[in-house]
This record gives structure tokens, C-alpha cells and sequence, in this order.
DNA sequence: TATCAAGCTTTGAACGTTCTGATAGTCTGT
DNA sequence: ACAGACTATCAGAACGTTCAAAGCTTGATA
């Protein structure tokens, strides 16, 4: 194995004036650092990655928990963004380490082993339950981390502290109602998670804002909205059953919006069930605008283009940055405060579908 | 930090009795490893990873790639697997690391940072392509590594040094074609993979030994057997047209079997268009013995399960054990042999379906 | 009693890097 | 010509662990 004094043996200079070439390059004159680089290049030397945690206490590397996929597993898009994360990584130098998640004790136990470990330099929690005791254990205990997703339910003063980076599902929900109802449709009803006072309720508030706003008739009394409403636990293919209700107590149903594509496919073959579109022999899916019930979905997942129904995309792509990027300035010793970089609230993109359903 | 020197302090032994202990406690007397390990527990102490791997040489890391989602991406249980890999190396106290995958040359660029790095022990590939030159060149350089999958198209004096774990396509899909018959039905087509030469024509051969074995007349002639087959592209919702061509050249069609779980949808809701059964009000779907034409798929993915078709299972569990054993007993220094524990082609299990669709 | 083996423990070096402080060399201004 | 500041480089220590080999008991054997 080839190392940095092997390095400097060559080039003819001590091994200290390599080690800055590689870290400091800046402060090394330009004939050497050349010189250097050359026979780093000749002799193929790789720097050691152990040898520069041990000294350096810092690995480069970010936990992430994964969980197994039979959980509600709110993303079928999860694996992108597994995927948006490592090269976000990737491209920083750093790496991305699995763990296995089960519940909140053994990940907080599985914290404690990482914890001084030199091992990992920095963990990224996702989809936290109600209440979560990960990232107030984790704030206590010094343990450097980032959210994807808010911090629903925690204390201000705590939830401050928290960089995290999540996606506005209010303002992509709103946008779609809206869409919707710029479509011509003014019947417009809602069917999402029964128990979800984050990310449900902020969802549920963007179709009611988006009505209300619209001055659509039964968006001024709760009780109205309550009936235009039927909650549901997530899932492929739920929401069957709640659809067909929907659609029984308000015959004149135009649009169903969901806040997840899992649902949005239960309801969407409800609906062509009900309403005997999938039958037609001309193909009415070609253009959703004809047909009789338009659902909606979020994640714009490989469901939403298989069935053709309009979704809100989230820009992982822009998660994975930001997340990457909090770790890098949190871990360079900038402090979490209450500045808006600390807390990123990313706007979604709608996408509207008018063509044939099917590809891939 | 507390150290190893630290903790020998506290228990009056030397750094070496305490790394024994840790290590190979079995040559330690029972006295002193009893108190060597409360001093461990008092000081709570954690061992530090870099230093272990700077001085030992390896990292208990294995390295997995992780491709866009967008690619065909063989697997809606990809990020199942993942859990069930991070979880068998858990166990086994090793980590997972992920790259971002993106074509085979990068890969092989990344591979060759990770060489000497003493970064990652070991690479579990999966997804090859066809001639991938990936595992050539890691057997060249003599990186360890193991495969999910077997390495179709590579000579077989070089597939005999590969480790690999897989599931058996064929017997899986053999299998679920005698069901089929043996729920009566004897007009049964493929809806299949257009170009893949390892995986697609293994599931292929699986469906047509089934019916020559069972005597299915058509079964015979090699020219009525691809008048039952049609080729398709990988993708969910892919196969619709295929499907309703395969229904109209044969009218007495009545089982479809598909190689994956995403084609799979795709034909059965062509199959439910076109024989109008979604439509019927008392739920035909209950029981899939009641369907004109039952469709067939592959992984047992959430898909399956919300659309009520039957599919096989993959025992990804078994998978990420097996692959895990296989890289542990590499790093101890077996060689891969031609011996049966080097190349394992698990049993899946048939996934049948009488209950209703929807549900989680 | 001297010798040897076996069981347990210790000592010192080594892994390859970065950190710290020191040293030589060059330039600037008086 | 010389102090002072700055630049480029260097030498040695340190990070926490495991490896290799040597040392100390103890009990059995000749």
C-alpha cells in the first residue's frame, strides 16, 4: 500500500508538505505542489480514509434509516430519494450509510453506538411519527443532524434549533385545487389519512384554502367541508370504499384530491368503477379533462404516470442538496439558528396530465 | 473521548487485556474480563471505529450502488431489499454504504477509489446488464465482491469465481403456471420482456415448460407457442396493447402470466376494460377464480397486493443473509469455489390471491 | 530441584494520516 | 546591514486500535 511518505519520498520533500497539497493546496508553492501531484499520480496513491478519520475525528459520512418497506412507508419515492441523497453526497466527498430501522428505542440505542465512534459524522432523520423522541434525544445528546420533513408537534424553542428541509405540501395541494378549479370543476372533494396532524392536516388545509379562496359555496361552513371529506389510512389502493361513499352523498362530484398517489389510485379505479369510464371504447383517458371525476395525487410517483393522473412533484433533487448542505456548514461549526437557511420550506411542481395513460 | 488505555486504567490491566477482550475473550481469565467490563460499562466506552480499521485493515462496510429510479429499475422491491441487506450486515455488525450508480464506466472509476481506501471490505453488485464488464474488472483487481443475480452472459470459467446469490425465475414462474392450470386453466399467455436475454428468457422458459409438461396442445409447436406470447418493455402499466392484441388473436384466452408485477397492472386493467368485468357491481374481484382472465406477476409488490393478482415472492430475506455469509467467509479468506455455497438459486415462494383488492 | 509447557498478561511497535510548533529562506523598510 | 514579517517547508508527536513477541505465573514432569 502506497502512502503519503512514499509520496513524498519521490517528489523529494517530506511527507507534511503532502498532506497539504492534498488539504491546503493553496499554501504550497506551485513547482512542488506540481511536482507532488505528479507522483501522486505515478505511484497511484489514494489517501487512506481510516488514517484521516482517526486523526481528523471526522468521517465524511451520513446515517440515513431505512424502514422496512411493509410500514405505511408514505414513499413510494423514497428510493429516489435515496438515490438524489448519495450523489448529493457523493458529489462532496461524503458517503451515505444505511441502518436499519425498527422503532424509535433501538434507533435511539443504534444512535448511542454511532455516538463517539468517530464513525458517522452526522445522521438524517426522515419521516418522523408524531412526537418523535429522535431528534429531541439527539439535540440533547450533541449528536449533529438534519430533517427531512418538519418537526411537527415539537416546542418552538427545540423545533429552532432543528435545520431541517421539507416540501410545502400546503402550497402544492392549494396549487392543484386550484388547477383543478380553473378546469371548471367546483365539486370538489377530499379523501386523506384519518390520524396525521403534520403533514395530513397541512395537506387537508390546502384544499380548503384553495375552495375557500374561490368562494366555492360549501367551503364556508365546517360542517359542509366535513361532508365533502373522508379520511383514510395510507396505502396502495386505499380509499375504495371512501370513494364510493364520496360519491354517493354528493352525485354531483367532479374531482377528488388525494394527498398521497397510493390513495389516488384506489380512488381513481373507484371511480372508473363507478362512473364506467374505463370502459368506453375510444379511450376517454387520453384527455383527463373529460373525465368525470378527475383525481389527484402527490409525489408524482411512477403511479401518477402509469394512470395518468396529475400529481405534486417534490424536488428531491433540491432536498438532497439543501440537507447536504446544512450538514456541511453545521459541521464546519456554524450554528443552527433562526435564519431562514436553516429551515427550507421547498416549493413543489404541479404536474398536470392530458395524455394517454400508460408507457412507463 | 475514552479510550482503550482508559478503560485498562480503570480496571488495572493492561490496553492489550482490554483489546482481548473486546476482540478474542476467550483467552482472557473469567476475573479479569468480568472486570474489564464494567470499567467498559462505567466509562462507557465505544470502540473507535477508525482506528480499528486504520490498524486492522478492514472497514465492515459494504458498498451498494443505488440507481435513478427512473431506470427500468427491475425492482419495486429495491428499497425492501435495502432494508433487509442494512438489516443482515447490521447483525453481523457491518454497515452498508450507498453510491449513486450511474453508468458501468463511472462505476468502475468509483470502484477504483474505493480500492486500498481500506473504505469498504466488500461491493454487492445487482441489476447487471448484459456483458456487464463490472464484475470482470472487480475479479481482475481483485476486489471482493458478491452478486444478486447470476452473472448471465459471462464465460463460465469466470462465472465459477463469482459469488452470487439469486432467485429462481424459472421454478417461480414454472410454478405459478402449474397453479394456473390447476385451478383449469389451459389457454394461458405471456406478456413479457422484449429483450433480455438472461432474466427475461429464464421466467420465459419457466411458463413454457409448465405447459409442455402439462400437455398443452399448443405447447408443442414452437411457432403456436409464440403465437401466445407477446413482447413488451419494462414499466408499470406496460403491456396494455399487448394485452388486448394476445385477447383478440386468441378469444379463448384465460391467464396471463408476466414477469413482473409492473407489467402485471399494466395488463390487467387492459384485461378488465376489454371483459368489462370492474364494471359488474357485486365485486367479481373477490374471488380471482371468478375472473375471465387471470394475470399473473412477479415480486409480490405492494402493486400485487393492492390489485388482488397473484405473483412470486422473492425471499429477499434469505437473499441479504446469504450474501452477507458469502462475503464473510471471503474476508476470512475462503476462496469462491465451484462448491454449491458459492452460488445459490433460492426457491420463491407462489403468492396466491382469492381476497378481495384494495387493502394495504 | 530444575525444566518445560500452558495459560494469561504485558510491552512496544505499527497502521497512515493531520496537528503543532519549529526552521530556514525571502522580502520589506529603516 | 539588520530586525521584523511573511512564506514555504519540515520534523515529530498524536489519534486509538491491533499485531507480534516477550514475560510472568503456575503446575506438572523428569
Amino acid at each position: 500500500m502506497v502512502s503519503i511518505r512514499d509520496v513524498a519520498k519521490v517528489a523529494g520533500v517530506s511527507h507534511q508538505t503532502v498532506s497539504n497539497v492534498l488539504n491546503t493546496p493553496e499554501i504550497v508553492s506551485e513547482a512542488t505542489r506540481e511536482r507532488i501531484n505528479k507522483a501522486i499520480k505515478v505511484l497511484g496513491y489514494k489517501p487512506n480514509a481510516a488514517a484521516r478519520r482517526l486523526r481528523s475525528g471526522h468521517s465524511d459520512v451520513l446515517a440515513l434509516g431505512i424502514s422496512p418497506a411493509s410500514d405505511r412507508s408514505p414513499s413510494p419515492i423514497f428510493d429516489s430519494f435515496l438515490h438524489q441523497l448519495a450523489s448529493a453526497a457523493g458529489k462532496d466527498g461524503k458517503k451515505v450509510m444505511l441502518y436499519a430501522k425498527t422503532d424509535q428505542d433501538k434507533d435511539i440505542e443504534l444512535f448511542e453506538s454511532l455516538r463517539e465512534q468517530s464513525d458517522v459524522d452526522a445522521i438524517i432523520l426522515n419521516g418522523l411519527e408524531h412526537q418523535d423522541r429522535r431528534p429531541l434525544w439527539l439535540l440533547e445528546h450533541h449528536q449533529l443532524f438534519a430533517l427531512f420533513g418538519r418537526p411537527w408537534g415539537l416546542p418552538q424553542e427545540k423545533a429552532v434549533e432543528i435545520p431541517w428541509v421539507d416540501v410545502d405540501g400546503f402550497a402544492g395541494i392549494k396549487e392543484m385545487t386550484q388547477r383543478l378549479i380553473a378546469a371548471g370543476r367546483t365539486h370538489i372533494g377530499y379523501i386523506g389519512w384519518s390520524s396525521d396532524p403534520g403533514v395530513g392536516s397541512d395537506r387537508y388545509d390546502g384544499w380548503k384554502t384553495a375552495l375557500k379562496e374561490a368562494d366555492i359555496p360549501y367551503a364556508s361552513n365546517d360542517e359542509d367541508l366535513a361532508s365533502w371529506t373522508e379520511k383514510v389510512e395510507e396505502g396502495l389502493g386505499a380509499g375504495m370504499e371512501e370513494a364510493a361513499a364520496l360519491m354517493e352523498r354528493h352525485p354531483d362530484l367532479d374531482a377528488i384530491v388525494c394527498p398521497s398517489d397510493n390513495i389516488a389510485v384506489g380512488v381513481l379505479l373507484a371511480v372508473s368503477r363507478l362512473t364506467k369510464y374505463t370502459v368506453v371504447d375510444d379511450d376517454p383517458e387520453k384527455d383527463i379533462s373529460a373525465r368525470p371525476v378527475i383525481v389527484t395525487g402527490f409525489d408524482n410517483s411512477r403511479l401518477a404516470r402509469a394512470f395518468a393522473f396529475p400529481s405534486v412533484s417534490q424536488p428531491l433533487d433540491q432536498v438532497a442538496t439543501e440537507l447536504v448542505r446544512m450538514i456541511n456548514e453545521i459541521l464546519k461549526g456554524v450554528k443552527v439558528s433562526n435564519e431562514p437557511r436553516w429551515h427550507r420550506l421547498l416549493k413543489p411542481t404541479l404536474v398536470w396530465r392530458d395524455s394517454a395513460v400508460g408507457g412507463k
